[in-house]
DNA sequence: CTTGCTACG
DNA sequence: CGTATCAAG
């Protein structure tokens, strides 16, 4: 049988479908890369392409960490309960807000992840990436208890996305950031409430082969413009997934991602770096300004997440006026339902 | 919100996928049908459209049918011996045959299928609906024991394809009926040996719609040309999913889907019936002229295989000359792992 | 690897 | 309802 091009296509794509993705190629025998030597990694007996059986730079790097118990948001390891932890000043945390990257509202609550909401019990949920047009949410999805917000990518069905739940009703909602152009995956959706803002985000991601990266300095650009305009009115609790790690802290691999994975280029960093220059504070990390291999993301390939080969994506960016409200901000990374663990927040306000 | 179109368009594709297929819409309330009265259907409670809780003609009908076991071609139930019965004149079977559409062979082979072909010990396979390109067949498909032949589609991957499984090398084997505008979709295989050809065959459906019936009856026009080719020189064994239910019997609901659903037109039917003119037999039928309920199809919607709802579209037709040598033709209706179940075809040659 | 969409049956 | 593709991450 001839070669067809379709064969070749497909094959270009499965290789950088399973191999590209938030790796970082090695470079290693022209193209593809050898394979680490492993006890059970078996000689290839046939002719196929050397690809099949390739690591990535996150599977290639053995990380020791104690084996984590999987739960679907009712772990009995997890500890739901309101953190011990007070402010600066001794106040005690009387707001929480939760924020996931659900990868696919549908598919999570078939693991039954709704059973999160109520775990963890937090005043405020933002979750990302729902993928689902806000007139198919399923009833059950509006929790009960709950204000739920929806915003949806209007063209693409089926992508991106964002919802917001709020025990207490918002003085006013709003959807998206005020710029045509940022406005049309659903990726906003921001609640104002007596003393601060909250806005959850999705932040576009680079793409492979960091296709869209230009138009994502352009969103980081108009949403810092949007972020700065709340500001000057009141203070802003900005979280989701902000699909950047900002330092080398920030990633398992830095080396061999730096400048060639979405999420981990120059750009994407300094746009971060700029944020923070502008009035607002990275909470997990002023928290924890030494804190290694905290992670909110694994890429489902080559069970990264078993080894920790993670990212830290998601963020709580508080303006600088509540820092001394600030008892808590972390990540759940042993609740289980996507690709990402849920973060919180906990303030004393 | 607004309507958007893309709603409106996904709500009718939704309703046209589970509600119209093989089903034949009733008439009833306007566009859409009301559920047969059934002691387990509830109201709607809330302002969801009616199609959701609709039934089909298919399941609408109640057939009371002994519940059968399930298996994946290792059924205790189903006995996969050769047969006892006798050609007329008395000769026992000694050339087994079998044809399954299979409807995706990486599911089927998860499913475990592949021991039907050792339980079944068959001489000849016939596999349609493969959906798979020749150069991605796993080897463990290439049963040991036979010589396999693999067609595929040559535009659209992971559509139709066929396979033929062989324990004796044939004289030639040759793919397609020399028919380019045919020949692009993998859809049919023959084997040549001393005594006789084995065509197997994957008919194109009509699709929803009939949509593609016009092209159905040049196939059907073609394809007799290439079989009685065949036939002038040796006689023929031609099967596989024929993707017509020739009458009545051969089908569960033949009013409600006549002429309105692929595989019960006029045209089909008729071009089944030229073909039987034109010295060729169903085998099944020449054995069992009044069998009623005896199928190779369900739908999958509506739990149509439990209650028998089906239709016969798989069938081993053969040049008259053969007929002297059938031992038996029939179903192996409780062998699970698609959509069809696999047929049998005994001779004494 | 996983989700959701689409085409097709 | 179910399989396989595709785009996206």
């Amino acid at each position: 049988m001839q070669y067809r091009p379709t064969s070749i296509k497909l094959a270009v794509r499965s290789f950088l479908r399973v191999y590209a993705d938030r790796a970082g190629i090695q470079q290693n025998q022209g193209f593809f890369i050898m394979p680490k030597r492993k006890s059970d990694t078996k000689l290839q007996e046939d002719g196929e392409p050397a690809s099949k059986k390739k690591v990535t730079a996150e599977e290639g790097t053995k990380v020791p960490v104690e084996d984590k118990k999987v739960d679907n948001g009712t772990s009995a390891e997890t500890n739901f309960a309101p953190t011990d932890k007070k402010t600066p000043d001794g106040r005690s945390s009387n707001l929480k807000v939760s924020a996931w990257n659900i990868a696919g509202l549908r598919a999570w609550m078939k693991k039954g992840c709704l059973s999160y909401i109520s775990k963890e019990d937090a005043d405020i949920y933002i979750l990302q990436e729902t993928k689902i047009p806000s007139d198919k949410v399923p009833k059950e999805a509006k929790v009960d208890g709950y204000f739920t917000y929806w915003n949806d990518s209007k063209e693409k069905a089926g992508y991106a996305g964002t919802a917001l739940y709020s025990k207490e009703k918002p003085i006013n909602v709003t959807f998206g950031i005020g710029v045509d152009k940022h406005d049309k995956e659903g990726r906003v959706i921001t609640a104002e409430y007596e003393k601060y803002y909250v806005v959850g985000a999705y932040i576009p991601n680079s793409g492979r082969g960091l296709v869209r990266l230009d138009y994502r300095q352009e969103w980081d650009a108009d949403f810092l413009t949007f972020l700065k305009g709340l500001d000057a009115k009141k203070p802003v609790i900005f979280c989701g997934d902000l699909n950047v790690a900002h330092q080398e802290i920030d990633l398992k691999n830095p080396k061999t991602n730096k400048n060639k994975t979405a999420g981990f280029t120059d750009q994407e960093r300094d746009g971060f770096t700029k944020l923070l220059n502008e009035g607002f504070v990275d909470s997990f990390r002023h928290l924890y300004p030494d804190k290694k291999d905290m992670y909110s993301y694994w890429t489902y390939m080559g069970n990264c997440r078993a080894k920790n080969v993670g990212w830290r994506l998601d963020y709580f960016v508080l303006s600088k006026a509540l820092v001394p409200n600030l008892c808590e901000s972390t990540m759940r990374s042993n609740v289980m339902g996507s690709d990402h663990c849920p973060i919180i927040l906990e303030l004393a306000i």
